[in-house]
RNA sequence: GCUGAUGUAGCUCAGCCGGUUAGAGUGCCUGCCUCACAUGCAGGAAGUCGGGGGUUCGAGUCCCUCCAUCAGCACCA
């Protein structure tokens, strides 16, 4: 049926093929089906402005293998992938590339020629992305893909904008807001970035008016003083209350300010009188409106110094600084400037200073929606996984102030509202309107600005279901499961998609946020642009394959916590691949034209092992896969498939294999085989390509693995289990003893047995595995004690060594002393837990009697084990 | 300043509803090209579980405190 498999693992050979295969036989599609529960996630939407970073691989990874594993669980599993327009940053990116190509900058470009570059960007860009997450293997309906700026989408945008506008959610309104002077536009407070900055503390002289006196102010900006409309003290600050309702007079401009008495001032900081400019000082606009103080706006969109700056009009906030700090030492208003660190916002897009600016913007009301979105965490209806994130999330939500959501660029959905020359209505609707609902003028525009890209991404899970269309999709699919993201976003996002599902559907979104660590680089920094350690997924996968990449990501790692993206451990997934794979080929190598059925193959007891073994590997990593813990699901599966599956079981298999009898054979691979295509599903939601390929190899498979059901326990009888440890144990004590004397493999050996009947009779039945595993061929009862040996010991059976020629009486009597040497230490520990009155008394009884149990067997081997010395020792002599 | 996380073998990390001799991968050392695999096999060495205190019969595991690192939030006139 199929060509035979290639000596070593080579995924670049057959990854691509595979993942064709599965589009061909449409085994992604998700479709509304009232026989099964859904399962759904909605892919965080990448951004269009570049391509995936390892951060992404890992984020999708882990919702690949949700979404593979509950596919096969029998649900009807929906992963939905999307892209996002990305407002601010696609613009950024865009007009630089337009600048760099064509010289032209915002201002030389029409709004139509820019949204046709930035359409090209889009499919080119969103285009690389697609394919990198084939080349992972994300397993999404790609049918359903979506588009944040898709007619389907915009029109939810629109109308939660109109619903949210006429319920009275969204206003406009004059504020104090973070502006980003180079990009030219409005951010949310989400947006800004606050980093640690060093600075000046300058102190300057406020004349008083009428009066001799001089007020000290100190400030981090003096070039706001332009701005100042009063001088706040304490109203219980003794140096200054003599002042309050007093005037003084500002430098270099001349005008009158009052002093004023405000608490929010504190004594201790500068010299306990604060220079209020409420036009670019959140505190200060604060202090401004409590106290109905003149606003004086002093920049204009980029910064500079408009006309209420007189002299200083033109000159950007840092040319202002220096020339207004200048002239006030010249004319001696500057007293003194000491060195000062402080935090300064910064625009997360492009890095530069933000500027709080009063202007007049839309602002969603966040007050009842931060509680509705709280509410429902705090009942339950949404968890987080690991639970620990829920504080972010709060401490937000407690803090939050309403979210400004105009913003001053072309790339986005456009306001919907629409400004009246005539009169002050505005219309908000959902189809442009003919004429004004106020006035009925037909002189309207529409309002330039975009919305904030989170407006978008808050209606993700409802919009890309066709809300608020009652669709079929919407109906069964949502609302969805999981949703898979970085701590990072948890405001930007999570939140904002919380209280749109609540408000809207008045349901959460998704039960369950899964939080994702950050993926570090090898020296454990952060990944960014600026350091350039970055590494494209694709190149990893193009060396090592999507598995070994994903599986590095996943494997070793705790829920929620940052990883480390090393090329080492790529290599250790990639090696573990080929483990795998030639597990297969060593099984494929014996296939027979026809197998008993698992039901009537006589099992031996290394059979009721491994499948006893490969119950509790399927029961484990279902657990944990259900508890979200990837990393150690992952961990379990490659401990059972290499060190159980393949380290005992196809060593030990190999006895019957090559043996003659050929019914014992065929039933040997039966059991072989399923326990090999139990294990491949396990893997296969973390290593879906290889598994996929090899199951192609596998006899009578019809079915894709990707679509098969998940392993189901085989509970076989587990009689002789005990015995089989114990014979483990031994085979693990002769390896030893033979390395040790560094006795060749090829060198083999005899083992006389000695101790209780039962456990000889099932060492003597097996006695092919001590040749398999151990190089010891033959095995028997003993009958007479030979001179030269050397003895294991275990509870219950001597393992007697005839080594004559081989045997080094120095290393044996090493050997004894280290091991009496452990017992004696061992025997003391237990002794002295058990002299303890509360120990034995408080302790559980059973633990108490467990104790006593194993302080009576280590006292019987360090007794045989001091004979054993005592006889060694004679030897030497 | 507030909150949270992290600190366990050379390195990367598990473990922690308290209870055998603290685990894995990798690296290191030793011996093996044993008929699936040298991307491998077998064996070994390696850790006062960040410091201190407390609770307990018993503490990497719980509590307090300190130190170090990281992150988020707030504020800094």
């Amino acid at each position: 049926m199929k060509k035979e498999m290639e000596k070593t693992y080579k995924p670049q050979e057959f990854e691509s093929r595979i993942y064709s295969m599965w589009l061909e036989k449409h085994a992604f599609d998700a479709e509304v089906n009232p026989e099964k529960t859904p399962y759904t996630i909605v892919l965080p939407p990448p951004n269009i402005t570049g391509s995936l970073h390892e951060g992404h691989a890992l984020n999708h990874t882990m919702q690949d293998i949700l979404i593979r594993s509950k596919r096969m669980q029998g649900y009807e599993a929906l992963w939905l992938p999307g892209t996002d327009h990305a407002s601010i940053a696609t613009e950024v990116k865009i007009l630089d590339k337009i600048f760099q190509e064509e010289g032209r900058t915002k201002d030389d470009l029409t709004r139509e020629e820019f949204l046709e570059k930035a359409w090209e960007w889009k499919e080119t860009y969103g285009d690389h992305i697609f394919y990198q997450m084939q080349k992972l293997g994300n397993s999404c309906d790609w049918r359903r893909m979506r588009f944040t700026m898709d007619d389907v989408c915009n029109r939810a945008v629109t109308e939660s904008f109109v619903r949210y506008y006429e319920e009275g959610y969204i206003y406009r309104g004059e504020r104090l807001i973070n502006w980003c002077p180079v990009c030219g536009t409005a951010i949310s407070d989400a947006e800004v970035d606050h980093e640690e900055k060093q600075g000046n503390f300058y102190t300057i002289r406020y004349p008083m008016k009428d009066s001799d006196d001089v007020l000290r102010i100190a400030t981090t900006r003096p070039e706001t003083m332009l701005g100042d409309t009063a001088i706040a003290v304490h109203p219980e600050d003794s140096r200054y209350t003599h002042l309050i309702g007093k005037f003084a007079i500002l430098p270099l401009v001349g005008r009158e300010i009052p002093i004023i008495a405000d608490s929010y001032v504190d004594r201790e900081l500068g010299t306990g009188a604060l220079k209020v400019t409420p036009a670019h000082d959140p505190n200060d606009y604060e202090i401004g409106m409590r106290h109905d103080l003149p606003i004086i706006n002093i920049f204009d969109e980029r910064a500079q110094i408009n006309e209420e700056g007189g002299v200083y009009q033109g000159l950007d906030r840092y040319e202002a600084r220096k020339k207004i700090v200048e002239d006030l030492k010249t004319q001696g208003f500057l007293e003194e400037i000491k060195q000062h660190d402080h935090n300064v916002g910064h625009c997360y897009r492009c890095h530069r200073e933000i500027e709080p600016r009063i202007s007049l913007q839309w602002f969603v009301a966040m007050d009842e929606l931060a509680k509705k979105a709280k509410e429902s965490v705090e009942k339950g209806e949404m968890k987080f996984a690991p639970e620990r994130f829920v504080k972010i999330y709060n401490n937000w939500l407690d803090n939050i102030r309403d979210w400004n959501i105009s913003r001053q660029l072309w790339w986005g959905h456009r306001i919907p509202a629409w400004y009246c020359e005539e009169c002050d209505h505005i219309t908000v609707a959902r189809e442009e309107p003919l004429k004004c609902a106020g006035c009925g003028s037909e002189k309207i525009t529409r309002d330039p600005d975009v919305l904030d890209t989170w407006f978008s991404s808050a209606l993700w899970p409802l919009s890309t279901m066709g809300w608020p269309e009652e669709t079929e999709t919407l109906k069964y699919f949502y609302p969805t499961d999981v949703l898979a993201t970085g701590y990072d976003i948890i405001f930007f996002w999570v939140v904002r998609m919380m209280f749109s599902g609540l408000h809207f559907l008045e349901e959460r979104p998704f039960h369950t946020t899964l939080i994702n660590g950050l993926v570090r680089d090898a020296q454990g920094r952060k990944i960014s642009k600026s350091l350039n350690n970055g590494t494209d997924p694709i190149e990893v996968i193009d060396e090592y394959g999507a598995d070994a990449l994903r599986f590095m990501l996943v494997s070793g790692t705790a829920l929620g916590n940052d990883t480390r993206f090393s090329i080492d451990r790529v290599e250790s997934a990639r090696n573990f691949a080929n483990k795998l794979w030639n597990a297969s080929r060593f099984v494929l190598g014996y296939m027979k034209e026809e197998l008993p059925p698992l039901g009537e193959v006589e099992l031996d007891l290394s059979d009721r092992w491994i499948l006893h073994r490969s119950d509790r590997a399927i029961e484990e990593v279902t657990d944990f896969l259900d508890k979200y813990e990837l990393g150690m699901a992952a961990d379990r599966i490659q401990e059972f498939l290499w060190n159980e599956y393949c380290d005992w079981y196809i060593e030990m298999s190999k006895v019957t294999l090559t043996g003659d009898d050929e019914e014992a054979g065929k039933g040997k691979l039966r059991v072989l085989l399923s326990v090999l295509e139990d294990a491949l599903k396990l893997l296969h939601p973390f290593m879906p390509f290889i598994t996929e390929e090899i199951w192609g190899y596998l006899p009578k498979r019809e079915e894709l693995l990707v679509r098969s059901p998940w392993p189901a326990l085989r509970e076989a009888s587990q009689e002789g289990l005990a015995e089989m440890n114990k014979l483990m144990e031994a085979v693990g004590k002769i390896r030893n003893l033979r390395a040790e004397m560094k006795i060749p493999h090829h060198k083999k050996g005899r083992i006389l047995l000695e101790g209780e009947d039962s456990l000889i009779e099932v060492f003597l039945e097996n006695k092919e595995y001590f040749r398999v595993l151990s190089s010891m061929d033959q095995v028997d009862r003993l009958q007479e004690m030979p001179d030269d040996t050397s003895v294991i010991l275990l509870d219950g059976i001597r393992l007697i060594l005839p080594l004559s020629d081989l045997i080094d009486y120095e290393k044996e009597k090493a050997r004894l002393e280290k091991e009496i040497e452990r017992l004696i230490s061992e025997v003391k520990r237990t002794e002295g837990k058990l002299a303890n009155q509360g120990f034995v008394t408080k302790a559980p009884a059973e633990l108490v009697r467990k104790e006593e149990e194993k302080l009576s067997g280590l006292q019987e081997r360090l007794e045989q084990n001091s004979q054993l010395l005592a006889e060694v020792k004679k030897k030497i002599r």
